[in-house]
Order: structure tokens, then C-alpha cells, then sequence
RNA sequence: CGGGGCAUAGUGAAACGGCUAUCACGAGUCUUUUGGGAAGAUUUAUUCUGAGUUCGAAUCUCAGUGCCCCGACCA
């Protein structure tokens, strides 16, 4: 991608409508645009990181044998009714108040099943769709991390014994830790011991990574290292004779329920025996884990990628000091690496300086920049650093597409 | 939903109730520039909306709307 093409641009100063981090660096480097609070457009950089996350999350979910599938957004009241879910004020209702917008979809997914799970043969089954939700949020906050629409993963387990779902279960907690791993946020992220909530009695399990932005407490217990949120910690940790707790604040980005027979019986899901069907419910914020990334992966400078979610693995940077024939060479990089498939945003803007493109590429936090001036060329060779290096090096011009090639593995 | 704050050019800011609403950056045109946010010339506004007070309102008052923050809420 030419950066010439690009139709966004970055902006020098923070807009003074978003005090949150992640938000004023993702709108200033041009990832994304705010329409109303808690309201987003994803630009085409921001697009980009936000498929990779999705792939990412696709990929793991796919692995435990979840079919995906897409729900529509818009969902007839008579299914709310059911299961007495209608009046919640999260719930966005138009068309005449007898229809509201999805906010989670147990009310579609449960009866759609229903018409497909006639034995217990068909169990288990798995199905999941990453798709926009609308929460009508007292109080949006805190840039991606708390929107009134945004992209969420939901995917929800069918089982015919506990112990099935129970199975299935660890298997998704192991899958959602894959996620935060690839995502690079493994190290800070806790499974956290919640409550089942308004319509589960039983426990659930947050996933918290920790970050002063974030809108939960956790606690640590400073013996065993389980972790509880602070809707069920105790003063003491019960597991653990009684240890201490450290207090963290931190982001949800995942949460699992199980939900048992609580959507399966309004809704008369069943096996040819007369058995409820038990099932699961797991969610992950597509667009909260893309604020969370930012909030925890940043400098002074900017934002810092992972390279698996990153838009781009190689800024390539020309500063042609006016000499056509850098640019030339630039150009002609520009096209080999291209050619060998690597993902390339080349900055090959005419009309500004220097410290403008390198500060431009900070802020944008690309992985891998690859500077090409008048300097570099008079040794055959590029200038090459990682955004979280301190240091940058020059490699030889024949070298680059194996150097790339090894860096970003 | 309670409390607080803010609203001026594309962006960020300034302006005591009083002169043509100022500055920087961006953007457009022209010339010169290019390793850490260049220089000159020139162009760039319905001061959120509505009402009111006043000889006179960006500035004061009332109402509305929007945004941010704290809290409550949060599958």
C-alpha cells in the first residue's frame, strides 16, 4: 500500500473530545474515527488490524470445532419475551418497539438450533459468529474499550451431559488463552473467578488483562495466584489458607459462561428423551481486545503492534532528499518486497520531511521500519529497526528479503 | 441514571461585555526545501442550537443538544 493512497491522515495533536489512550492514539495514527461516543469507524489501517484479530480469533475457534455462522442484528421481540429479557436497557428497540437490536443472541441461536438438534446424536455442537452488537451503554467510555456498537466473537456449546460441557469448556479456556497469547497479551491477561450473573447461578470466568485503563478490579491472590473479580473475592483467599490479595485494575477481554438448562428450557431445547440441553456461552470483544492491544503495547511515540495484528509488517520509509534516484530505489524495493508477499505500507509521500514520515511511523507502530535515503543507498544498503528496539542497523540491499523474512516470524 | 467539566477554522488553542474574532499546525496555489514535525507569499469562520439581558454578546442568563471525566450500571 502506498502510503500516498491512503486517504486518512495522522494527526499532530490529540483530539480534545478523548482523554482515553487508546483512543487518542488509534484516532490520531488513523485507525479510526470517532462518530458519536461509543461509536467507531474503522479506517482502512484500523480495518485491517481488526481482520487479523478476527482471524486470529477464527482460527482458534475452528480449532475446538466451532461452525460459524452470522445472526442477524435484528431480532423480533416475541424471542426476548421468552426468555424475559426484553425490558433490559442495554436493549436498543426500533421498528415500532417489537423489534430490538442483537446485544448478545442466545434468543436466536437457542431456538435455531432447536430446529436442527432433534437426538442426542447431533450433540455436541459448537457454533459461533463474530458480528457488530449494540449496547445501549448508560455511560460509554474509554475509547474501544466500552462502545455502544461494537465487534464481538459469541460462541455458544451444546451438550448432552455436564461433563461434556464441562470438557468443552476447559477446552475454550485453553482456546481463548491461544487468543491472548498470538495477541501477545498472555503475560497480563488472568483468568479470573467471576459470578454467573443475572440469569446463571453458577460461576463464570472473566479474562482480565491488566491495565490502569481498564474498568475491573481483579484480585491476585498472592498465595496460589487464582484470581477473583470483585463481585465474589473474600477477604481472605479461600483456596489458599487464607493468603493475601493484590488488587489490579484490568480490562475484561473475554468472559465464559456456563449456562446450563437457563436458555435451553424457555426455549424447550431438548433431546428426543425429554432432556434439557446444556450449553455454554463465550464472548470476546473483537474491538475492546484491538483498544486493550493499544492500551498495553505503546511509547511516548505512539502505538507498538504485535506483528500478528499489526496492519502492516514493514513501514518502508523513503526520505529522498529530493534525488529521484533514491526514490527510484525506494520503489523498486518497494516491489520486491511485494513480490514476496510481505504486507508493505510505503510511505512515499512527496511532500513531507523526514523527521514528519519517521515520527508518522512511530506513531503507527508497524513493526518493521525499513528506511531507504541517500545515506543507506551510499552503501548499497537500508536502514532497518524494530518499532520496540532502541537501535536501528544497515543491512545490505540483497539481504532484505531474508532479513525480513527472519523477523517476522 | 446522579455529580462535575467543556463546546470558537480541518486539528489544537487565544480573546476584560466594546475596533475587522487572534495564533499555530493542517489543507489549496507558487517558489525554495527533505535523517526526527522546514521557510516565504497567498487563501482558509453561521464562535454547537434556540431564546433572553444589553447601545453592544464568543464572553452574561435560561433551555436544548453533544462530548469528556467521576460514580451507579454492566453476560
Amino acid at each position: 500500500m502506498k502510503q500516498s493512497d491512503l486517504f486518512t491522515k495522522t494527526l499532530r495533536e490529540n483530539p480534545s473530545d478523548e482523554k482515553s489512550l487508546n483512543a487518542q492514539l488509534l484516532i490520531r495514527a488513523g485507525f479510526v474515527d470517532k462518530l458519536s461516543s461509543g461509536v467507531y469507524t474503522y479506517l482502512p489501517l484500523g480495518l485491517r488490524v481488526i481482520k487479523k484479530i478476527q482471524n486470529i480469533v477464527r482460527e482458534e475457534m475452528d480449532n475446538i470445532g466451532g461452525q460459524e455462522i452470522l445472526m442477524p442484528s435484528l431480532t423480533p421481540k416475541e424471542n426476548w419475551v421468552i426468555s424475559g429479557r426484553w425490558n433490559v436497557e442495554e436493549m436498543y428497540k426500533i421498528i415500532g418497539e417489537d423489534t430490538g437490536l442483537g446485544w448478545t443472541h442466545e434468543e436466536v441461536v437457542t431456538p435455531l438450533i432447536k430446529k436442527y438438534i432433534l437426538s442426542h446424536k447431533d450433540l455436541p455442537k459448537s457454533v459461533y459468529q463474530i458480528q457488530t452488537k449494540f449496547r445501549n451503554e448508560p455511560r460509554a467510555k474509554s475509547g474501544l474499550l466500552r462502545g455502544r456498537e461494537f465487534i464481538m466473537k459469541d460462541m455458544y456449546s451444546f451438550h448432552e451431559t455436564e461433563e461434556d460441557l464441562n470438557e468443552y469448556y476447559e477446552k475454550i479456556k485453553q482456546a481463548y488463552f491461544n487468543i491472548y497469547e498470538r495477541c501477545d497479551i498472555k503475560r497480563i491477561t488472568y483468568l479470573a473467578v467471576a459470578s454467573g450473573g443475572k440469569f446463571s447461578e453458577k460461576y463464570s470466568h472473566e479474562f482480565q488483562t491488566l491495565t490502569d485503563a481498564g474498568e475491573d478490579i481483579i484480585y491476585i491472590c498472592s498465595g496460589c495466584n487464582t484470581v477473583f473479580n470483585k463481585e465474589i473475592k473474600t477477604e481472605k483467599c479461600p483456596n489458599c489458607g487464607g493468603a493475601d490479595f493484590i488488587e489490579n485494575k484490568s480490562i475484561e477481554v473475554g468472559n465464559i459462561f456456563k449456562l446450563n438448562t437457563t436458555y435451553s428450557e424457555p426455549f424447550g431445547l431438548k433431546t428426543e428423551k425429554n432432556q434439557p440441553i446444556l450449553m455454554g456461552c463465550y464472548g470476546l470483544g473483537i474491538s475492546r481486545l484491538m483498544g486493550a492491544i493499544v492500551e498495553v503495547s505503546n511509547d511516548a511515540k505512539g502505538i507498538i503492534w504485535p506483528r500478528s495484528v499489526a496492519p502492516y509488517q514493514i513501514h518502508l520509509v523513503e526520505i529522498t532528499g529530493d534525488e529521484n534516484s533514491v526514490k527510484q530505489k525506494a520503489q523498486k524495493i518497494y516491489e520486491i518486497l511485494q513480490n514476496k508477499n510481505f504486507e508493505v505500507l510505503y510511505d512515499n509521500r512527496d511532500e513531507k520531511t523526514a523527521g514528519e514520515k519517521l515520527n508518522d511511523s512511530d506513531l503507527m507502530g508497524i513493526p518493521l521500519r525499513v528506511v531507504v535515503s541517500k545515506k543507506t543507498l551510499s552503501e548499497d544498503s537500508v536502514e532497518v529497526k524494530s518499532r520496540n528496539a532502541d537501535d536501528a542497523c544497515l543491512i545490505k540491499i540483497t539481504d532484505i528479503t531474508n532479513y525480513v523474512e527472519k523477523s517476522i516470524q
